[in-house]
DNA sequence: GATCAATTATGAACCGGTTCACCGCAGTTT
DNA sequence: AAACTGCGGTGAACCGGTTCATAATTGATC
């Protein structure tokens, strides 16, 4: 019977007075302690119901050091494909009692030093994180200090910590046979920071193919610190500019296609005929626009998944001492925008 | 000069100590208490720097009875309008000291009366939050009894809440009179949860729209609750199928273009020329598919400032008692993917 | 009925800060 | 020299739970 009329606010005290018992006695019904009698739980859990008792979680993490509180910082959580991995790893998390406290780094060490620190006043319970920089000294320490389980997000080994990562060597490689295989000799590949994983990988899964197939890279032709569109549509321009133009592009960098395509459109080129294009990251944008583009794929709600089950585990203490890695593969979806280059365009 | 070798955890009783002060003045240098000599703040702060001592926001939370914690409840977050929304929040929040703490509510009332109770136990300062449905008597009692201040993410009027808002009416007629002055008689319009504000005010401009122009609405080419792509996509293939299907559309659903797109392209429909097309959000899908796609478009990055800061002057006390409303403009981006009906599709 | 063991409830200490009534001390005042 | 100010620092109470040593109660045994 709930007659609560929001007094104030209701505490642990009041429930043990109406109850007629004492505080750690609530405490323990509450804990589901099993030391206490069926007639004594009944009595305080009306006394709760009545009262409209809610527990102050901030109390209770207090004395017993545990927050359930899981920290995500990434770079730039507005990029949807990281949306849909927080998502889903938030669902994880909610299921599990944990609540999820999001920051962006904006992809800055210093951010992500000061992260680091404001989550360990916080008492969080876990970190899952992107770093911009795997070689940072002061964030590599800063890591290891933490004091809780952090998990990396597509990131390269640091110390032991946990990670679940995505094969990009696998993904542009296979991105990069393909448009050899078409004739393609001129390629120009995007990505972003090659301090960070994602971007290393895909650079070496371009040579790699490359080598394989024996087709030296033009350096000018690499552009590197492509992070947001505005920086593809820049990049595209230039390179479509060069008096030897590439005849493929390659727009590995995370959410960067936008940028390119609108390029191409400025300067009147057109996907599939007059270049080749491959996105290093699918998108409604790239299944749906005409032709349909060329991207590597891979499981992003799954990465989230694992990603918030692993981390869950190991703040259990139910993971092995050693560190984890997991590894998502990845497909090229193959569209229409890439085809085999025309006499014109060969060098 | 500092030397921590990360010993356990530094109290602020360790400092004291190491200070030869109380425990009380070290907490009035940290607080920059002016009752405290410069000699002995210079001393404090020395052995705060030797120390390494980082202040435990969970005690501090419990005395203080404020966490410096901000909650946001949205319906999915992986809809990209919502991530940048929430990502210029999340910056102007951390500028300011405020953790953000991110759930998705799932659009379900149960899930939002939890949510509510969750942040009230761990005490969060402020809530920014979307409803699925303005007439829930649950949801508004947990609303009003919250505690702290909410402020409603394009959401009606519900008790003394703080609002930001998008006109969504104004936008829907606009889109509605576009496709009306190009001769359009046969209109569906794709909506998402008429028990939500943004849905119910684009179906109000759309009627408006028509109602001016002297146009009386099939109720058949109307379809509500349509809240995903599969959705949209579903829908838009009803609609095509109907004996006497519309020629134009207007996907006015958050994030649904895709399917309609897909479902136009299994159909061999072409948009600009079988069909009309609006959608009711832009992207960059929209900008970029061939043709571009009318679009509804306002500015969220300033809803995500607007909205953070106005929360923040609520919190500190520095809002006037009534309550405030912000309604963002919208503006119809005129692309190709409308055009004057044919003879062939004129009722 | 007394003794012992097992079970259940108690209440005080504790988590790590903040706050405030109070105290010591130096400088004035008479 | 006694009394008065007032600044600067002290330390204990407090926030609201959890935990554990201890007490009280019950039940079984002799």
């Amino acid at each position: 019977m709930s007659t609560q009329a929001k007094p104030r606010q209701v505490k642990l005290r009041d429930v043990a007075q109406a109850a007629g018992v004492a505080v750690g006695t609530v405490s323990r019904v509450l804990n589901a302690n099993p030391t206490v009698t069926e007639a004594v739980r009944r009595k305080v859990q009306a006394a709760i119901d009545d009262l409209g008792y809610e527990m102050d979680v901030v109390a209770q993490s207090l004395r017993g050091g545990t927050t359930k509180m899981v920290a995500c910082a990434i770079r730039d959580f507005d990029i949807p494909q990281f949306a849909t991995y927080i998502k889903e790893a938030e669902r994880i998390f909610r299921e599990n009692g944990y609540t999820l406290l999001l920051s962006s780094t904006t992809n800055q060490p210093d951010v992500e030093m000061a992260l680091l620190r404001a989550f360990e006043r916080r008492r969080v319970d876990g970190i899952m994180m992107t770093i911009s920089d795997e070689g940072h000294a002061g964030v590599a320490r800063a890591l290891a200090e933490a004091g809780v389980p952090v998990l990396l997000i597509d990131r390269d080994h640091i110390g032991t910590l946990d990670r679940v990562t995505v094969d990009h060597f696998g993904g542009a490689r296979a991105a990069t046979q393909h448009l050899l295989g078409l004739g393609h000799r001129r390629i120009a590949m995007l990505v972003g920071d090659l301090k960070a994983f994602p971007s290393r990988s895909r650079v070496e899964g371009f040579r790699a193919a490359c080598a394989a197939a024996g087709v030296a890279i033009d350096p000018g032709l690499l552009r590197e610190r492509v992070l947001d569109q505005e920086d593809a549509f820049r990049e595209t321009m230039a390179l479509l500019s060069l008096p030897d133009a590439p005849t493929a592009f390659f727009v590995a960098a995370m959410d960067t296609l936008g940028g390119s395509l609108r390029a191409l459109r400025a300067l009147g080129r057109e996907v599939g005929r007059d270049v080749a294009l491959v996105a290093g990251s699918d998108s409604d944008l790239a299944e749906l626009y005409s032709p349909g583009v060329t991207a590597i794929r891979w499981n992003l709600a799954e990465m989230g998944r694992h990603a918030a089950t692993m981390l869950l585990e190991r703040m259990r203490g139910e993971a092995p001492a050693t560190s984890r890695a997991l590894k998502l593969p990845t497909t090229l979806v193959i569209r229409q925008s890439c085809q085999a280059v025309t006499a014109g365009n060969r060098d």
